[in-house]
DNA sequence: TCTACCATGTTGTATATATAACCTGGAGTG
DNA sequence: CACTCCAGGTTATATATACAACATGGTAGA
């Protein structure tokens, strides 16, 4: 009656435990490949289907990124940020009382990689603007702002000032945003990003990813380097969905 | 080249939609329970495992509520509120300066319905315990509170005298809460639970229900009534969950 | 009447197989 | 050198089929 009788896990669970397991013993590191799906049905001796939901649910929990055509990677492991708001870095120093400069670093043309195309939802022959500007508060970089914007939301963004306006005000001006969504992560930036925001060596950096949608479409990404910042972060996840 | 080129959903996804559709519609009001998968491959000409991703997501999206040999259900719309802490009603009243004061209602053993033993994650066969208790703030009804308890957590649950401990502080003492999960919804109660809280026919009420989780099973279960109190909602959904 | 059992319907998982859409790199051509 | 095209690998979806686990209601038997 009162036995404990344990019922073992269900194949694709096993398969997503199994690579969950390898990720978290290092062996597939963050940003590496995993196997493909034939490879592990060789391996694990399991049907493709099988292999095909424990991958695909490992893509929503956001463990893995997945490309058609190209493969499933380790996604770089990031912290859900809930209720922060999308403030204009200029408006926040001027309410501090400080002035606020900018220096473009970059304001381009690009044709995006696979990765970046899937992250914007554009197709991968499609061309992606690419702008990368230093945001100081009186004379000291205080935030590096590295963007990609979708050119069918702005066709004219090559064209501005953006010593005069931010991008994300004039993004906001000519569309205005219908949704948005914030990762927070601590990584030690590369050694052009720890040049341009003075920084030391080795010196960690509080980087905000953000997404915005705008007519449907993405509008732009953009990653924003604040140096020695500290965390905010959100709350615990719930893991149960269902009602009483 | 810049043609529009509309890709058609995939026919799981149209079928997901479809159901939500009829779902908002009102042809199968909540609670209310949704043709089986074979009908479901009957009426729309698809494969089985094609309906059964469809409803799957759909449950995992927690619009319906499946459940192995009985079938699949509309689910009651509910709010998901993030940051709510587990406070003691007691304790809250008492902070006020006021007295507080409870009235059990009910206090016995059950047999659960299918759908209440997959909530608290127990096997059909095996007992509840169910209470319900009002607390009074000053001698005016401020909260029903309608608990169910997995007995393995509580065994002398029944043994108990509410009116002088709540059951949140004895539960608290007994096994250390784990995890905690919280639903806001508002609803006009039936007429045993408006008389019992003094409410007017028709009067909005607010209700939270909310799940414990200790020594790694579900504790309780618990639907805490709020009669004429407004909304504390949580902040919007985010869609996607990639980087950049 | 009560109990034990079984038939049936339901969801959940697993496999084998097929097709489509997509990306990449290399071969071939101008 | 630049460009096109194609072969092979990859993910995504769809079907047909089978079996397992579970709940429920009815039926046969004590």
């Amino acid at each position: 009656m009162s036995e404990a009788q344990i019922k073992p896990d269900p194949l694709y669970l096993q398969v997503k435990h199994h690579i969950e397991e390898q990720i978290k013993k290092g062996v597939w590191g963050a940003g590496g490949r995993v196997p493909s799906e034939n490879e592990l049905i060789e391996s694990l001796g399991v049907s493709k289907m099988t292999v095909n939901r424990a991958l695909r649910e490992l893509a929503e929990d956001g463990t893995l990124v997945r490309l058609v055509g190209v493969g499933s990677f380790v996604a770089e492991t990031k912290i859900d940020i809930h209720p922060l708001e999308v403030r204009n870095i200029a408006d926040e120093i001027a309410e501090r009382g400080h002035t606020h400069s900018a220096s473009v670093e970059r304001l381009a043309e690009e044709r995006p990689s696979a990765r970046l195309a899937s992250d914007l939802g554009l197709k991968q022959g499609s061309a992606v603007f690419h702008s990368t500007i230093i945001h100081l508060e009186n004379g000291e970089p205080v935030q590096l702002e590295d963007r990609y914007v979708n050119p069918e939301i702005a066709p004219d963004y090559l064209a501005q000032d953006f010593t005069a306006t931010t991008p994300a005000a004039y993004l906001m001006a000519v569309a205005p945003i219908q949704e948005v969504e914030h990762f927070v992560e601590a990584l030690i930036p590369g050694p052009q990003i720890t040049r341009m925001l003075n920084m030391a060596d080795n010196e960690p950096c509080l980087v905000i990813s953000r997404r915005t949608w705008a007519k449907g479409k993405t509008a732009s990404g953009a990653r924003l380097y604040y140096p020695g910042s500290t965390y905010r972060l959100g709350e615990p996840k719930h893991a149960y969905k269902q009602g009483i």
